[in-house]
Order: C-alpha cells, then structure tokens, then sequence
DNA sequence: GCTAAAATGTGATATTGTAACATTTCGATT
DNA sequence: AATCGAAATGTTACAATATCACATTTTAGC
C-alpha cells in the first residue's frame, strides 16, 4: 500500500514535483561545487530519494529503495550519505519520527519550523523568522548559547483537515 | 564516570534537590489521585529515577537502575511506566536525544521548551509563552491543525559557559 | 604515476523500541 | 469474603534504528 513503489515520484503532491526534485538537486549540486564537497554518486541517490516525496523517509527504507541502485548497500552506507547531507544543510532530520526530509531552504537560513502532518505524513518546513527571532529573545537573557533550535509540529495539515470535512459533508447527503 | 550511581541524586546541581524530588512525586501522587489512575510502585519508581537528576536519562539506563529494585525489569517494564509518564504530563520525552525528563509544570500547561546542554547534559524546560504565541500565530493562518509542539534548543548552559571561561583565564593567570 | 585523504565496503554489534500472549493484581460488586 | 472484569505486569521474542572498526577503493593534488 505504500506509494513509495521504490523510487518513483508521489504522484498526489498537487504540484509539479518533479520542478522541486530537480531544483533541489540542482542546488545541491551548485552548494557542493561551490563549497568544494563531492556530492558522490551514493550521496545524490540519497538525496534524489529523500526528495521522490514531502514525506520524511526513514534511514532503512532508503536503504531498501538504494538496493536497487546500489546491490553493496549496508546501513553504514546510507547513514553516511545521511551525515553528509545533514552537514551541508541539504536535508533535515526529524527528530520526532527518527526520519529525514529534503531542505526546502538549502543554502539560506538554518532555523526552521517541521509541520508534520499525521495523516498525510507530509512535512512543510517554514523559516518562520518570527517565531525564531521570540525565541532568540527568550533564551538570550538566559545566557545559554543556542548551538541548534529544533521546533517540530505535529497536526493535520489542510488539505487532510479539508478532505476530512468533505467526507463528513458526503455522509450527510 | 557516570555521577548516576545507581539512585542517589547529583550532588552537583547547585540547589535543594532533594526537595525538588519530593515535589516532583508529591505532585505527580496528588494529580493521578485526582484523575483516578494509579501511579503504582513501578511508576513511582521510574519518576523517582527520573527525577534523580536534571539530566535527560535513556530507557535503557532507567531499566539498569530499576533493576535493583525490580529484579524481573525488562525493557516493556521500562516503556509502559515511561507511556505512562507521558500520558498523564509528568515526564517530556526528549525528542533529540530519545530520552526522558522530569516535566517541570505538570497538571499545567502542556507547551514547552526544553534547553538541552551539551557541557553537562542538563535539560531546563520553560514554559514560554511568548514563543508558543509566535508559534501559534505562525501556524493558525495556514489552517495546520497542531496536536503537538516540540522545541528543543541544544547548546551551553550559562554555568558550563560560565565555568569554561574561567577555565580560559586560568590558563593565563 | 604516486601518495595521502576521502569515500566506500563489510561484518559485527550496540541501542532503542514493540508485539503478543500469559499471569497477576486491583477494585467494584455481590 | 468470594467473584469477576479490567488494568497492570511478567515474559519471550523480535523489530527498528544506529554505530564502530577495520579493509579496500577512489579521488584529487602533486
């Protein structure tokens, strides 16, 4: 039942996703040139699956839907493409799901706000500057040297909340 | 190298812990009295655990150190008294780390931020307000639906920022 | 081509968490 | 007090997530 049939694209995003997969390798690509870090083959799999959905993947299944591509793969194989792209702020892990995500802000910022919708188990990231910038306000009195920020949201995102409405509509008709 | 001998508390935390322990499970026994549930033995001593310091603390560790007290301890033990725990508010899983604190406001509010040191391991947690408000009017006009906040910020507690440049001007003294 | 560093291959194992079913304990009712 | 159903716990097995150490291969710069 899961659409992820290996390594094709969702085809529900309501988008023309295969732009968003270019664009994000694309960048990815321009980033590492620049910074003189090699996106090997292993690592642009990896990340090409992260972003065949605006679903967070979990390590294991990329490791599965890697196989087809990459026979030899092992757990250490894809956790090291994993820390790669987590290094160079290409993807995010989300730490609530012990699951990866695509950056949509590669190269700006590195603050962000996960919405993570439960019934679609899609994840918009947000830059969400005001949101971090209260944040900033409250912690910076403290004295604690912020390092990293992770603000991770769980709920219905709108199109499930809408599609949830719609059919409590059709049962009344 | 572990401070965590088994069950006595840190000595190190620089207030009376001892009371901030009883505190803990005398309100946590108030609370489940009034919601009609049972914070039995086993319950009691996972939160006792818990609360043996301001240190994030792993199932695993909690399940060595319950141990002693119950021999036949294993894993699911651990994990029902920690869903528990969360359950009723009184422990915050620690996302970023896969680990559990002591919950600083239970039978209040349900919002939090947790300031995790990487020095010393410590976790503050702070209710917030201004933040969850940003937060809450970031989300509100995209019709997500949230069940569920998390912010965890890692970095250096102002004591262990404090220590470490005591320890620079030392050096050159 | 040579070399050192980076990346990957490989096997083993550590850590974290859950499922399923049996047994015991608790508390409300008779 | 006996009983009965629900809640809690015991128990076994295993699934899911992640890391480590060491061998080998690939790469970029010389």
């Amino acid at each position: 039942m899961d659409i992820h049939d290996k390594t094709s694209p969702d085809p529900n995003l309501g988008h023309n996703h295969k732009q968003c997969i270019s664009e994000a390798l694309g960048t990815a690509g321009q980033l590492c040139m620049t910074r003189g870090v090699r996106l090997t083959l292993i690592r642009h799999q990896v990340l090409e699956l992260i972003w065949s959905s605006h679903k967070a993947v979990k390590a294991y299944d990329l490791l599965d839907r890697i196989k087809p591509l990459q026979p030899m793969a092992k757990p250490a194989t894809v956790y090291r493409a994993l820390d790669f792209l987590i290094e160079q702020g290409l993807i995010h892990r989300v730490e609530s799901l012990n699951a990866f995500i695509g950056c949509s802000y590669s190269g700006q910022q590195h603050e962000q706000l996960l919405l993570i919708c439960k019934s679609c188990h899609e994840v918009e990231e947000r830059a969400a500057e005001k949101v971090m910038k209260a944040l900033a306000r409250e912690i910076n009195p403290l004295a604690f040297i912020a390092q990293s920020k992770t603000i991770e949201v769980h709920g219905i995102c709108a199109k499930c909340a809408e599609s949830a409405i719609d059919q409590t509509n059709t049962r009344f008709n």
